[in-house]
DNA sequence: AATTTACGCAAGTATTTGCTTTCAATTAAA
DNA sequence: TTTAATTGAAAGCAAATACTTGCGTAAATT
């Protein structure tokens, strides 16, 4: 396993996802976040640290308050790779017409090469030892 | 801790990412699948659980084969979250007009509500005792 | 019938996660 | 200046995660 720290991982904690939803209108600091929840505030506080490592929060420093202002555009990365399914779907059940007017827009031919540049699945880490499936 | 096993958590992870990625053109085995990864067969498999627990996959037993269908329906609920931050980011930059004509569409009253129904954060568990944050 | 294939289940392990408590640093307020 | 408020950092912990190996079962192949 691997630190995992992109947005998709972010988004993955529904207390993540609320801290976001409170962030979204305005400005807030860690104090007012916290309070909201059950969790402590040094729990939230490494929230907040991992979704601005996640580049989806700016801190503003003001005196001894750190007020966390939401910065959503890399949503935009779970956005495109939700959305392209929508369109395989939305095509899968409507005429051929209507297929071949949203190809272009998907990016579908992506569906596969994705696997490639994905930090995970590493195919030449150890070079696969006898694909651990096969009977030795 | 709990059991988190929703979409946000299925499509957090790179490698079940990838494995959707696979499987929505067309239904594909086990074997299949666990050769384009560099993990074992079993691994893949019970990320093949985890998704088809999170109903983002079918199964079709076909012999001794089993053939994993993509059903993204529910990836419509990462859709709608995200979208909605589209909107609010859209709107920020954009002409109050603007602004107006998308408020109907975007379901943008909801973004405070969403904790309420949040398996996390769970208000009521402990009755927080002391808020951890009160110097005793 | 014997073997191979496709697969799930279970046990075991290392790492990560989400949390807590304790502490120290800085800023503001009395 | 003393005290309170806002915060991060560090240490520690239980549970979850992602993975492995080993085994059992059922279906196809020989």
């Amino acid at each position: 396993m691997e630190l995992r720290r992109d947005v998709f991982h972010a988004i993955a904690d529904p207390t993540r996802r609320a801290i976001i939803d409170l962030i979204a209108c305005q400005p807030v600091n860690v104090k007012t976040i916290a309070k909201q929840f059950d969790v402590s505030r040094q729990a939230i506080s490494l929230h907040l640290k991992i979704l601005t490592e996640c580049n989806l929060l700016n801190v503003e420093e003001r005196g001894r308050e750190r007020l966390y202002i939401a910065k959503l555009e890399n949503l935009n990365e779970v956005y495109v790779w939700v959305k392209q399914y929508r369109k395989i779907r939305a095509t899968r059940f409507s005429s051929l017409k209507s297929m071949v007017e949203e190809v272009d827009e998907s990016q579908s031919e992506k569906v596969f090469k994705k696997s490639k540049k994905d930090k995970k699945h590493k195919k030449s880490k150890k070079k696969k030892n006898e694909k651990s499936d096969k009977r030795k």
